[in-house]
DNA sequence: CGCGCCTTTGACATCGGTCAACTTTAGTGG
DNA sequence: CCACTAAAGTTGACCGATGTCAAAGGCGCG
């Protein structure tokens, strides 16, 4: 499944989630695979992982999966596209909190609130598997492997303010964002030194805490500096050892 | 007993957690006791999670309670002082995560990694429940009401970057940090105009991104301005509203 | 084809960081 | 109880990285 979106850029819409493979078996980029693996698959409980996930999409881009106050009943595994969640404050300032790839989930952070404290906006055409919460945690009870997963997943997001931290250079920020996509990408076998980047330079900048002309600046110097080739949202990352040295600071390891 | 810390202020050490009450009772700010309550405070579950806590401390300030790269098997709760969890890059550079106050939890950011990711560090004299990660799994697995406190607990710490969201001015972020300690401090039943800071304030500076010169030029803006009377780390808050006002970006509703 | 949004690049302004000096507080030992 | 020292906190002067404003070009979409 993933050699078909080499860079992270899906085909054409039609007909989108039908390769899907036989109904026992969950796209190989999903989140839960390894809680499937690890309940085999040939358990009974698989019947009913099966019951409670549901396939939804296309969702077009800026189309939004979930908005801020929606009751929280489901989490959402990305199984193809790119997210943006985000929240915007009463003066109507937008506040982007992460970016959301193929096989990661979004919607954990609604648990707690019982309401969605964000919104979620697809950045290109994007599908998921929509996880109703209650079976999962009722499911979670029984199988250990679910539940462990669920609080490995939530666990890991905790992790996931890295890039945010500390009083950091632009050039420091763009490194390890551009570092931590490739990191993320080569994770779900993608190609971790060409890909697309789905988001707005202004996305990307408000991400980081930077402002939009910034980022095109930094880009630009890495350009200049042979670390990156880059054109429109193309990238090509042509010295990853350099990158990382530039965002140690900020990148695990 | 939060009567007993009026702000925020422990007394002195000796025989500190004489007066936990009978065994079946845990410190009423425990972040569990709601669970507990759930579970009900007869049924058998509740001989279990007597069997996985366990009261450790006190540790003094600059004391670790878990250093970076120790193995989890445990999450603590303060059941008394402050802590602050951090990060030190391999330049040596620390990087304050978060402060936690009596009944809130440590830790919950090492499950994925199996490894503590960071520091956590007493700010003053500090006492904890320390329960067992393994056995409370299992705990959960059996009692639905621990299981959706853990997944509580956790998201609820998702929603927690928000006073280091966005690009916002120096006197927003110290406003928005004291109005959050001020919640918080009233949550757990102390004062919420009057508490003691345990923290310094290059920690202060150093977790909202700042200078600890900036931190102390604000303060001493306030309190000119008459939102704060402040002394060393006594800290009143004479104008509760205004300090909202200015920090409202980056605070809940 | 034309409109709007995204991106790039330059000129300038500013908030907050850095450096430095001084004061205050806390801790230690005589 | 006081003297001494080290750490924390305050305040001022200066500077630089990054934001803001502006203009122009490019790309996609209707």
């Amino acid at each position: 499944m993933s050699s078909k979106y080499p860079a992270g850029r899906l085909p054409e819409p039609p007909s989108p989630i039908a390769d899907d493979g036989d109904e026992t078996h969950f796209c190989g980029t999903c989140a839960f695979s390894s809680a499937c693996i690890a309940a085999g698959y040939d358990k009974p409980e698989l019947a009913e992982l099966q019951c409670l996930v549901e396939h939804v999409g296309p969702f077009r881009a800026g189309e939004h999966i979930f908005r801020t106050g929606d009751p929280f009943r489901a989490i959402f595994a990305v199984r193809g596209g790119t997210v943006k969640t985000r929240m915007v404050d009463k003066e109507g300032r937008e506040q982007v909190l992460g970016f959301y790839l193929p096989g990661e989930v979004i919607g954990l952070n609604a648990i707690y609130p019982e309401h969605f404290p964000c919104d979620a906006v697809a950045l290109d055409t994007a599908f998921f598997c929509r996880f109703s919460f209650p079976a999962m945690s009722a499911l979670a009870a029984r199988v250990p492997a679910v539940q462990q997963h669920l609080f490995r997943m939530l666990s890991k997001e905790l992790g996931t303010a890295s890039l945010l931290a500390g009083d950091h250079s632009a050039d420091e920020r763009v490194a390890a964002f551009l570092m931590d996509l490739a990191s993320r990408y080569a994770a779900r076998g993608f190609s971790a030194t060409r890909f697309h980047l789905s988001m707005s330079r202004g996305d990307i900048a408000n991400y980081l805490r930077l402002a939009a002309e910034t980022v095109s600046r930094v880009l630009s110097r890495f350009r200049n500096q042979k670390l990156i080739q880059i054109e429109g949202r193309e990238l090509h990352l042509l010295d990853p050892a350099g990158l990382r040295k530039i965002g140690q600071a900020l990148l695990p390891d």
